[in-house]
DNA sequence: CCAAAAGTGTTGAATTTACACCCATGA
DNA sequence: TCATGGGTGTAAATTCAACACTTTTGG
């Protein structure tokens, strides 16, 4: 009771974009960090998070923090883990809540710059204060396995998109390339996305077919839990 | 900053094992849930759980309060999900991070009931407190599914079982009979288990090899996090 | 011997994988 | 017309599921 007190709760995100490398042109996981002005770890590159507020659920506190660093509204929120080791921050206790998130790469790519918020891509980021280097990479673990079995990749993409722009997605997150065919079948056996009746032309070549995301279908990856709630909507 | 004193860190373990029903013979999921004796839901059954020491780790919580309520340690432990949400707990603010564990059955079967202490089936719990229904359909959810993908099962049995008792043990997890010839290829296959010398006889019938959990093998369900450290061994 | 569970074999179905091939567009 | 990606077809390989059958014990 009385020594509950002493533990403080932050709230912190990894927030997942996909851009081009500017080295080569392929398309890769890339995350913003905050660069830390205080001790401990002053000028060390973080996860950009904050204490809890007393009036707000956990995943608000992730969008909120969000919306701060990156000006974006996250397109899929989910909670990653609770890191509490009692190490874990020199001289004081703290357990932080970590949200991961996906933002569109087309908002991503006007996303600001300042001096002390930068995108890193996410295989090569510097040495991180605190635990963050593990919890990255957890994410990043999670992403890449998530993908696998639910349907997040649209969450990188617009409302609708073409079959290579969705299996550009999943050849960036999982660095492999995937045969167009196979793929095509795979995706639309699962009923996850559904054809529209639009084409996307301008590639000198046939037009593809825009699909969008089902709403309809129905979500088995979070169990009882439901859909991970986007802050806005409700549910229990 | 300071607000956030405002907000209390609890721990709290879905703590599963393995019992004969009562009724008919069949082998259930069985959680021990403990009686509030304080507002709010004075009088309603909850998961055990209490304040997060300023000195022990999450799971070292977890572990505590699992051997508190029902003197047993887990064979397996990790973290659920962290429930923070504003209106979970009338008039105050309590985040919970919620753990579940596996104890063997044969441990299980001698444990203790106290007025305040009491074993549920699981897919019988009575109405409880806070949104501690929630908890526990997840926690199972969890447990379903984690058993069709890695190797939890084993935490249930004893050092050396046989496949049988393997295989009774996803029967009463999953609530569906499972062909046992399939089921040991798949096993076998897996490299999870690896057959010992000794063999089980006393049924009326042909003796059974005994089996054991291959520790060399790799875990990769938990991703760079590794296999949840139980307390007392180490890992980053 | 018989009953019962341990353990092996086999077959057809379903799924995955690799790759050949046609289609429709811009230049 | 050619180059390029969109989209379909198909056959081999692999995995999965159902079930027949043999083995070894206790009674």
């Amino acid at each position: 009771m009385t020594a509950a007190a002493a533990v403080e709760v932050a709230v912190s995100t990894v927030i997942f974009a996909l851009r081009r490398s500017p080295a080569d042109d392929r398309m890769t996981v890339w995350l913003p960090l905050v660069r830390r002005i205080r001790e401990p770890f002053d000028g060390r590159w973080a996860l950009p998070g904050g204490p809890l507020g007393p009036n707000e659920d956990l995943a608000e506190s992730a969008a909120r923090t969000l919306a701060e660093t990156t000006l974006l509204t996250p397109q899929y929120l989910e909670q990653l883990y609770a890191f509490g080791n009692t190490d874990r921050s020199p001289g004081e206790r703290v357990v932080s809540i970590v949200y991961w998130a996906l933002v569109r790469s087309d908002e991503a790519d006007v996303a600001v710059e300042t001096e002390n918020v930068r995108w890193f891509e996410a295989d090569s980021v510097p040495e991180l204060a605190f635990d963050h280097n593990v919890i990255v990479d957890y994410a990043l673990w999670r992403l890449r396995n998530k993908l696998e079995y639910s349907h997040i990749a649209s969450a990188f993409l617009g409302d609708t998109f073409t079959l290579s722009e969705l299996r550009e997605v999943h050849e960036a997150v999982l660095q492999k390339p995937l045969d167009p065919a196979n793929f095509r079948r795979q995706v639309e056996s699962s009923g996850q996305v559904v054809p529209t009746e639009q084409l996307r032309t301008g590639g000198r070549h046939r037009p593809a077919r825009l699909y969008r995301y089902n709403t309809a279908a129905p979500d088995t990856t979070s169990g009882p839990l439901g859909a991970r709630p986007l802050p806005g909507r409700t549910q229990g």
